[in-house]
DNA sequence: ACGCATCTTATGCGCTCGCATATAATCGGA
DNA sequence: TCCGATTATATGCGAGCGCATAAGATGCGT
């Protein structure tokens, strides 16, 4: 079948791009700022607004993440001092996390090499829904 | 600016594409066949050509793997028979590798479930290059 | 022939991940 | 009010990964 070969290099094709693109953040976002692309992730989530607190279980909805590996990931940056985890007074099962200014600054000089990496790695024509 | 969300929106329905699809082949190679997408994605190039060995540097070549992960992953697969290793004796540093009777089968009942998540999963506008 | 840089594969190690489960809080029905 | 079902988060555990390095083989310059 034809169209079981072009399914298949699609596949491959969105695979290579992935992993570039991917590996190519991982690399910057390690070297100049000591973060994971998971770790820049979260943070990014945390940030979009104004240092708005969210809960873990929101966060986790638009990660690609278990809710295991988030919670750890928040550790994480809860050790380094670039988040803040707070009860939910509300429903005491909650937890609300929020950027510290530390992780704010982080975050935006981060952003930067985040940009840079996806301006030259990402692929042009990759529209893929 | 505009663009750079643009570029951000491109790279987050790229992830999204990839998570959605590599997660359901995962599922499904694990779920019915006990194969990891590694372990298959390994098979496969073992069975393009009729039983043809290669290096396992030529494996990875164009897996996007680790040469220690594709080590372990032939490690795996040796381990459970799907795959045999032999001297190479031109250049005794090399390896090959070649898939038994047994891992062709399992790779051609794999490859049924592999083309339809890639059918049913895949979206039909994901030409990422 | 010898020694050293290079190449190929294997292995030690620490990391992140997901699954299963534990813990704690909430909610609803009798 | 009380108890079981449900929800939210944390944690034990084992798996696969990449990096650094070890071990083995080659090959070139002298």
């Amino acid at each position: 079948m034809t169209s079981e070969v072009a399914l298949i290099e699609r596949w491959r094709s969105l695979l290579a791009s992935y992993n570039r693109v991917s590996g190519q953040l991982d690399r910057a976002l390690q070297d100049r700022h000591a973060l994971t692309l998971t770790e820049f992730e979260t943070l990014d989530r945390l940030t979009i607004g104004d240092g708005e607190k969210r809960r873990m279980q929101d966060l986790a909805g638009d990660m690609h993440l278990s809710q295991s590996a988030l919670s750890r990931t928040v550790d994480r940056l809860e050790k380094r001092g670039l988040v803040r985890r707070a009860m939910c007074e509300a429903d005491r099962r909650g937890v609300f996390v929020a950027a510290t200014e530390e992780g704010v600054r982080r975050h935006v000089e981060a952003r930067r090499s985040y940009l840079a990496v996806l301006t030259e790695h990402l692929p042009p024509n990759a529209t893929c829904g």
